[in-house]
DNA sequence: TGATACTATACAACTATACATATATTACCA
DNA sequence: TGGTAATATATGTATAGTTGTATAGTATCA
């Protein structure tokens, strides 16, 4: 016993436990850590120094906490696929994943002009609007703002009113089959709706992505912006 | 030190996102909105924050609540149309609102620069400066700064002196009609003074309109600036 | 002496749960 | 048809538990 230099802190070593626990799979995906009284309480030491060694886990991503709830085991992010023909359900299926969807408001209203010029109508002509969020395994990934020319497809809002799926939806006004035109992505940081809808913090960093469906004949049918959570998610870029 | 700025609690982000959906007409007034069960499974937050964002909406008399049967609405943000013919007081009532103008001072000065550019007048000739607040049901709506020329006007002083109608006014030293020259929309922080004024918070944000009324000879007889409480209106831009 | 690591305490914000109470809806019966 | 009771639904209230944050104090080491 020589010397002993390097002593790790208290919290780092129970930040190790932790993780260990973690990776020897203790803990599955979304369930419930043990209270920080409690940890606190078996390692023999103040809460403060647990709270130093989960935030390392939090900073880590491989842990969330919720103010009143507790900590909790992140699950590992969704894969999602960017191509020519992109589908949300089938792209989270493919993965494995339970998707869900859930509308938070459907209205029609008339265009801005930033969507008059993705879907190439006039500022002011009728769009249908959809406000969702999409989940995966019960988890939110994205709100999502879909805005449709109500002209062009007569009968949309009813359809999205009857389905969540857009696939569907544009299939029962006699769209078939539509294809991505293209897609812009840029980082953004959360704005505090945002952050609620998607349960994390306020400034928190989103992939925001704006796009235009078209159907068969070069025709927009939808534009779409959409607001991932960073690191719920990974984009594909590919083919298909 | 620099400490970053501060969250959002999430009630009160609750209450803005209420909020902005009654500004955006998803309700309208009379109508039920979702129980408190529903919000927070939307929101992904217990009932409890939920009642203490509704109840920010109650004490704002937007939302009245009845035990056992639900949340309902009082009154939406007002809808201020922005047109060719923009008259305040026809706006609010057409709107199915009461409104009232407050005067703040009314005074007569030199012209700043800006003011004489947009009057068509020289810097440092008089105008007739009228400060202002509107209410809606009682509610400040918006702050207004309007600024006449004292000498195509003569008697203006006199004139808004005795009316708080800028239409009325204005027919009272000649001009029977005016028309909307020119409207120019941005957002902006609010300061502290107006927040006062409007019964905001600091910071909160404004939709601050600059806009330009001429007679019918396309002369310059005012220019206003208003200063409007984001989530206590909603403008609509169309014809008339 | 000062910096670092940890402790101690208190309170704010949010969650979880249970139950009370008012309202709306439905079923049933005269 | 109309009234009443039962049931489900929704808000109001109370209590306890958990995380987030702020402040102050103590021990140790360079």
């Amino acid at each position: 016993m020589c010397d002993s230099p390097d002593k790790t802190p208290i919290w780092k070593a129970i930040a190790n436990a932790l993780r260990s626990d973690l990776a020897e799979g203790h803990y599955s995906p979304g369930e419930k850590l043990p209270t920080e009284a409690a940890l606190a309480d078996r390692f023999g030491v103040n809460r403060h120094t647990v709270r130093h060694g989960l935030s390392a886990l939090v900073s880590e991503g491989l842990v969330r906490t919720r103010r009143g709830a507790g900590a909790f085991v992140v699950s590992t992010p969704a894969d999602y696929r960017l191509g020519h023909r992109v589908r949300f359900h089938e792209n989270l299926i493919d993965a494995g994943r339970h998707p869900e969807k859930r509308v938070l408001s459907l209205d029609t209203r008339a265009a801005t002009q930033g969507e008059a010029r993705a879907l190439h109508i006039q500022v002011g002509d009728q769009v249908c609007a959809y406000h969702g969020l999409l989940l995966a395994d019960g988890q939110p990934l994205a709100v999502v703002l879909s805005v449709f020319p109500s002209m062009r497809l007569s009968g949309i809002f009813e359809a999205l009113f009857a389905t969540t799926s857009v696939t569907q939806a544009l299939r029962s006004v006699g769209i078939d089959d539509y294809t991505r035109a293209s897609t812009r992505l840029t980082a953004v940081r959360s704005t505090a709706t945002q952050a609620l809808l998607l349960q994390t913090r306020e400034g928190d960093p989103l992939l925001r992505s704006s796009s235009v469906n078209q159907c068969a004949n070069a025709i927009p049918v939808e534009y779409g912006r959409t607001w991932f959570v960073g690191d719920r998610i990974t984009l594909t870029l590919g083919e298909t």
